[in-house]
DNA sequence: CGGAGAAGGTTGTATGTGCAACAAAACTCG
DNA sequence: CGAGTTTTGTTGCACATACAACCTTCTCCG
C-alpha cells in the first residue's frame, strides 16, 4: 500500500495544485479574449473589495489569507490600472484604505457572465451532488484558515 | 440566486487555488525544518523520473501538464543541486535525456514520511468518504488534460 | 540533396508568492 | 514625555509559471 504514496490520485495538494492552474489559466484565456486588461490574481483581490468598500490593505490580506507583500503587490497593479485607490487611514495613518473605482465595479459587473461560464465549463460532467461534497471538503480544510478572519461580507 | 456568484465557497477555482497553496506552504515547512533543500515544486517535477528514470523533458512536461519554459527551470535547478543530470538524446541530439542521481533518489525517499504526514495533517477531520469523492472529482476533471499523456508509470 | 517547416529547449519579460529586512507610524509603560 | 516595542505596509531577493522569441536539430518533400 506505501507503493501508492506517489501516485498523484492520491495527493490532495497535487490534485488542488493542477484544478486551480487549469481553472487559472483558462479563466485568464478568457479574459485575453474578451479583452479584459487584468490577471486573474488581481480579479480575484478586486472581489472583496466590491463585496465591502474601504478596508484596509491589511484586511484584505486576511480575507485572502495571503501575505502582505502579495497583496501589496496586487494593489499596486489594481491602482495602476484605476480600478481602485489607495488612501491613507485618517486615525491611522499606517493604514493604507482601498476603495474600488467606478471602472472596478464595472469590471466586475462585465466579468461575471464570463466567469461563470468557466466555472460551468470546469466542471462539465462532474455530477452535481459529487461536487457539491468536493467543494464541501475544501472548505472544510479552509475553513481553520478562515477562522476569525470571514468578517466584513466575505461569506454572504 | 445571482448574488452567490462572488461566494468564495462555490468557486472550485478559488476552493483549489487556496486548498493547494496551503498544502504547499506546510510542505515547504516541513521540508525547511528537516533541512531539505529543495522547493516543493522541484520535488514535485523529481517523483515522475523516481519512477521512470531516462524520459525527455518534453515527457516530463506532458506527465506534469505543464509549459516547457517552467520545466527547464524546474530541471535545471534539480540539476543544479545534483538531483538530476541531463544529457543529450543519442539519436535526436535535440531532446535532453533525464537521469535521476543516487542523491535524487535518497531525497525522495527520505521525504515520503515527511509528505505522508504532511497529507494527514491537511485532510485531518475530513470524513474518509467525503474525501474519496472529493479527490475522485479534482481526478475526473484533470483526466481530459492527463488523456493520451499518463504513459510511463504515472498511474502506477 | 537542400531548403522549408516542425520539434525540443532555453532565454527574455511579466506577473505571482513567500521570507527577510526595512521604514514609518502608533502604542506602551516607566 | 520618550525610548522600546508593535503594527502596517513596502522593497529586495529567490523561485514559479506563462507567453513570445529565439536557437539548434530533425523531418519532409520537391
Amino acid at each position: 500500500m506505501q507503493g501508492n504514496q506517489l501516485d498523484p490520485k492520491e495527493s490532495l495538494g497535487f490534485l488542488t495544485w493542477k484544478v486551480s492552474r487549469i481553472a487559472a489559466n483558462d479563466l485568464a484565456a478568457r479574459f485575453a479574449a474578451a479583452g479584459i486588461g487584468v490577471t486573474v490574481e488581481q480579479w480575484r483581490a478586486l472581489i472583496p473589495l466590491y463585496k465591502c468598500d474601504g478596508m484596509t490593505q491589511g484586511r484584505l490580506c486576511e480575507i485572502m489569507t495571503q501575505e502582505k507583500t502579495g497583496v501589496s503587490r496586487l494593489v499596486a497593479g489594481l491602482e495602476k490600472r484605476g480600478l481602485v485607490r489607495r488612501r491613507c487611514g485618517e486615525n491611522d495613518r499606517r493604514v493604507k484604505r482601498l476603495f474600488i473605482t467606478e471602472a472596478g465595479r464595472a469590471l466586475i459587473d462585465s466579468t461575471m457572465d464570463l466567469v461563470h461560464a468557466g466555472r460551468e465549463a470546469l466542471v462539465e460532467g462532474v455530477a452535481p451532488e459529487d461536487l457539491a461534497v468536493c467543494k464541501r471538503v475544501l472548505w472544510q480544510i479552509l475553513l481553520p484558515v478562515f477562522k476569525k478572519e470571514c468578517g466584513c461580507n466575505l461569506e454572504e
